[in-house]
DNA sequence: TATGAATGAGCATTCATTCAT
DNA sequence: TATGAATGAATGCTCATTCAT
């Protein structure tokens, strides 16, 4: 429990998180994170019982903590229901562009093998949580009761969400600057899908 | 030059494509290939300078194909601008999902160290013929003159795309399967994008 | 098929024998064997798929060798039943000393972990039908003809001929030196043996 | 010094003793003896200067309970020379089963490295000990006189025994079962030797 | 043109052992 | 006396690539 411990334990996290968004998980061997981190490569499975575990324990931090300000935003009664789905969408790509390597391990389940073998629970559960999240900010937005047409609509929403993200994120840019140049598109995209919902909508009743 | 030396390029670009497809670029090894096309793997190296470079030219004549298959459609006077432009998706989802390697590694250029290291200036080049021939089905089918609206309403079009192929790319399921699956999902996205854009449109003008 | 292919997995086979016997099993390792044979490590693996695979290709030849031998004697009806048995002993024995590393691993299925994951059907094969030689041999000679006695006496006949095995195996002599030194004990152990067998049934009987 | 210091060593001794008997010296490792001697890892190095140390140390006192069992029964007048020679054998036996890997490392000395590097005087000298108990036995119970003919006897005698155990230790038995099954043939083993042997001796007087 | 043989670099992981406190 | 932190050396194994023919 000494200081040194926690130190290290945080060194070789920050190192994993920095190469596993650089070059992919598969990609990072342990040794690359120990020179990193600076420390031996074997001190690593003092804290982590193996690559994949280490990838997960880095994981889950930053998903819950995307969680909790979604749920924040969602319950914020002052915001309007179109300003809020677009808050959150926000939020959310930004969460993505940042964590490059978990969005696409996990939020994607990418790489098939990893969640064959290993159920991962607790990702694919948070993972299912933030989606109803967006299924509830989507229903609010469009005014829409039936939970089929919820679904259906949000689904292609997220989609859009994460075209735009697959296409920007492997750009060498910082965050700022990718947000920056994503913003006008982004708003466009749910502008465009707001409106065509409605439209949409409109057809079908009648 | 012989007629042999063909054949065999041919057996090696043909196992690589199918083994890249399967099993995405890193897991699937030169033997195996080799095994695949009937020779052994030292050949490969006759025809490939390094395993990169076989998946390059490997990708690309099936994006040429591509290319000219969106062209095909995009000429022909016969189709509705509307369905003009569902059909050229349907012919990118289609081949995406049958190409998921190339898909990943080029149309997004996800691997980074690819990259990086070889700019792959053509098949840049043909991606963007590729985004062309996009934007010209959406300017058609919106009616839109101005080339940078165009080009907006193009990209969140195409993020769409990629959204629903990244999403449902990495399943284990056939190609058919996913198409069939994937139809109502992309139907309603496109539909929603076109009555979208137009209603944004409206708005804007006034 | 070439001839140095060959040559190698002799080279191989003859460095993995030598160490096997000298070091046991688990204590050799495959860059040891490599070095041993003049190859890299990796070669190995072109021949053999793992180090256990190595080892029971190394151990069969001789195996059968050793049943081989054990059936002509046996097949010999020169030779009178009390000598056969010996004769038959002193085949086991000398092989045993020649091949320290199958017997201990192989006949005595010691490595308990070995056996268990990989039921190597075709040495426990062998080795029951070289024991199935041995009660024939006894029986013939104590001239049994209940199956469970000749069992129970060729049990521990062949308890007795490992013992002086495990005792001797380890000493760093060459064979001759150790059978020379060994038939004494080994022969007393036999005539001790066949009389204490009659003498016991004889009693038995009355 | 402290009483505390003596139970830590006590209780890396217990714990060393009871992994080693059950996994075998190789298969256990220093953290495992730690956990179950409830200390840290390093403080074994403390009392031991190394794993093959404790062995050794650990070693010493069960050869020598083994030795003083011996000698009791060996000094029991009331029993018969058959049945004391059996005793002991039995005790043996249990001995060997319950430290399969003290018998395997020391009794027999298998394990090449040990002995090369380390000549363990102190573990070789108890058992010539031991072994001359059972010379003493064999020739009270076969009323040999001249200790030539002792010594080859027992040889013999001693291999049968150690035959059974290399046969059976290895099996994942309890002892208990193990001496169950073990007894009919150690019994019959010890019979036919000595009947074996006074008939030989009668051949070779006359 | 074609290939069987061979290899160096690299991988995740384990372990006995030492260092600093 | 005791230990948590850390590590170097090693292990079995794989892979893209090269060499000699």
């Amino acid at each position: 429990m000494g200081k040194r411990s926690e130190e290290t334990r945080q060194a070789i996290l920050l190192a994993a998180t920095k190469l596993f968004s650089k070059k992919g998980y598969e990609a990072v061997t342990m040794r690359e994170i120990a020179k990193e981190a600076g420390c031996s490569h074997t001190t690593i499975y003092l804290y982590f019982k193996d690559k994949i575990s280490l990838l997960q324990q880095l994981s889950m931090p930053s998903l819950q903590h995307l969680y909790q300000q979604l749920k924040e935003i969602s319950s914020d009664e002052s915001i309007a229901s179109a300003e809020k789905l677009k808050a959150m969408s926000r939020q959310y790509l930004s969460f993505c562009l940042e964590n490059q390597n978990m969005y696409s391990v996990f939020i994607n389940a990418r790489s098939g093998r990893v969640d064959e073998e290993n159920p991962s629970l607790e990702v694919n559960q948070i993972r299912n949580m933030i989606f109803k999240e967006l299924i509830n900010a989507v229903s609010e937005c469009l005014e829409i009761k039936d939970s089929e047409t919820a679904l259906a609509y949000t689904r292609i929403y997220y989609y859009s969400l994460n075209g735009i993200l697959t296409t920007y994120a492997y750009m060498h840019e910082s965050v700022e600057e990718l947000m920056e140049r994503l913003t006008p598109t982004f708003d466009l995209m749910a502008e465009t899908f707001i409106l065509g919902c409605i439209e949409k909508m409109k057809k079908g009743e009648s």
